[in-house]
DNA sequence: TACAACCATGCAACCGATTGCAACAAAAAT
DNA sequence: ATTTTTGTTGCAATCGGTTGCATGGTTGTA
């Protein structure tokens, strides 16, 4: 069943069909009810790629997402943030009837992005997380409009982000352990990603001022895996370093480093006092619930939406940070 | 940049293009040389809508995932798993080319799946997890076949499902637990979803053959979302209802419940052992480690992908169960 | 040399919708 | 009564590839 048999049906030509299932002025609000229950008797759908291919659009927004791939036989590290961020895009893209063609970092190619923008299967990209691509992604910004990417807004940028505020939460999760009166400092997280090392000097240099015989130690969590955190800190105690507070880049990192803690028999809070960031909504039943720089993912996901669709159509948009702030749970609690 | 100027360029019309594009044997291997080097020279991808519409497919599988709607306020239940079933389809999707489309359960239209089946923009769907739609599915694949559905084998069904054998995961849990000297045991989970009550029936079936003395509850959760797991154990316990043994529907339920055993001073696993079910990577990383039910998501993402090609080629298939079986951890070690 | 067989390529129709433009009818203005 | 305006509808081109069939050139065989 194609247009042009409704049209027949209808008696009348599949321009006005057309014309009447997209509520079009051109037609009659008499003729456009009686095709559009015609259509819905004869249980007419509108094919979908012919329509997109027409119209040079697909309807669709492109969600490329950093899971590592399966393959290695290595556990993917399946950040909860992601899954809670995928809904919250899902959600919005609806709104705006768009689909969400998911995908993610695969060893298929180093061109994983061109795949899309090149192909025109997409109307759009979304990125989550810039992780080690900022280059990357700054030269396909300069040929490729439609690209908004999650993560950190570094001064040379040529594509529009969202993000949180990271130096402001490292700055808060500083002020809240040097508060609590820590002063031996650790920070975990991927020295390589540069939200991570925004959130870094954020706390590095809040802690140096608050108190600048404290001590902070980088320690750098190259994989990004379950493992990655829980092997790190294990590594670090053991070498007989101490510290009294952490910082962790992610929850899940927080979460595997209070693991190893636990391990080695060091109390949390007592001894180390443990902030993390994200606040995944896991974060308030963990043992203990885990303090976080909160990054709410619904408003993240409605101002990516909001800023790719300005792009899409070219109106002026800049990036932005939303709001960042610190939740004190358990895991910090002196 | 379309074939046509490509075809200009190499000096041929753009059915040798066409042809020497998809390394078809009726071209020259020198012209097929010729012409992709020519393509990838002048950047030339081919406009994958066109393709689409003329080659009748989408190269694209609809993914249905059960998300909840963020729109409520509520936190959504972003169940790990998930994202771990998704990053295994997404890997073997890529492996036989197709793209991964997205869509979560909306409040949209209780006709969420015939938008993908009756607009042709996917080749196939795979829904995870059959939830409280079993009946509906059973209608829509009566008229289309391209569809598979992660979930229980039920006796009535028209649609392919692939999944662990529930039955068998409650049985292991319930040798485990009786075993253990468990005799009041509870089973956590939502009765209206086929899966859980799978997994109760085997559960329950067992403790009382095991131990005719013993005693289960079923423990009704309707709600899937994170409170939902604790709000259900804090009322249970509440009421004054001991248990000595509980086994959930699934590890976020599992966890959930520590978390409020452990609010009224309930130790786990030395008064109340707890085994949970879906075997996510954080098992092993929560306080205490959780002994849980294992379902592979790398062998559910290959048959799940293996069997709705089979449908799309029309080759005869059935469902599937994928290896089940328990791992014990600190939750119910005794 | 003539004819068949074979191979590589081009022509043109086609997929199913959208849309600029023209045509026509009815209503309004002259 | 004629012209202008307004409002609906249809014609036909178009989007960018794919593919059945025809064509023309080359090689092999009689």
């Amino acid at each position: 069943m194609k247009m042009s048999d409704l049209a027949r049906i209808a008696g009348v030509s599949k321009s006005t069909v057309s014309r009447a299932l997209s509520d079009s002025e051109l037609v009659t609000q008499e003729t456009r009810d009686r095709i559009k229950a015609l259509a819905k008797e004869h249980g007419y759908r509108m094919d979908a790629r012919a329509r997109n291919f027409r119209k040079r659009e697909t309807l669709t927004i492109g969600v490329l997402v950093p899971i590592p791939s399966t393959e290695q036989g290595e556990l993917p590290a399946t950040n909860p943030f992601i899954l809670e961020m995928l809904g919250a895009l899902a959600d919005e893209l609806e709104k705006r009837g768009h689909e969400l063609l998911f995908a993610k970092h695969s060893n298929r190619a180093p061109s994983w992005l061109r795949e899309f923008t090149e192909t025109r299967s997409v109307d759009g990209v979304i990125v989550l997380g810039q992780n080690i691509y900022h280059d990357i992604l700054n030269e396909i910004a300069l040929d490729y409009p439609n690209l908004v990417v999650w993560g950190a807004s570094l001064p040379d940028q040529n594509y529009i982000s969202v993000g949180s505020d990271n130096y402001l939460g490292g700055k808060l999760a500083a002020e809240h352990l040097i508060s609590s009166g820590r002063s031996h400092l650790g920070f975990l997280g991927n020295t390589h990603c540069p939200e991570s090392m925004l959130r870094f000097e954020g706390f590095r240099d809040t802690v140096l001022e608050k108190n600048p015989e404290a001590e902070v130690t980088l320690i750098d969590c190259p994989e990004n895996t379950h493992d990655g955190g829980f092997k790190t800190i294990s590594i670090f105690t053991q070498q007989n370093k101490t510290i009294d507070g952490l910082f962790a880049a992610s929850d899940m990192l927080a979460n595997r480093a209070i693991q190893a803690l636990r391990g080695r028999n060091i109390n949390v809070p007592d001894t180390v006092s443990v902030v993390g960031y994200d606040n995944i909504s896991s974060s308030e039943f963990m043992t203990p619930s885990l303090s976080s720089i909160s990054q709410d993912c619904k408003i993240a996901g409605k101002k990516l939406v909001e800023k790719l669709f300005e792009l899409i159509e070219r109106k002026a948009t800049k990036s932005e940070m939303i709001p960042t702030y610190l939740i004190i749970r358990n895991s910090s609690r002196f």
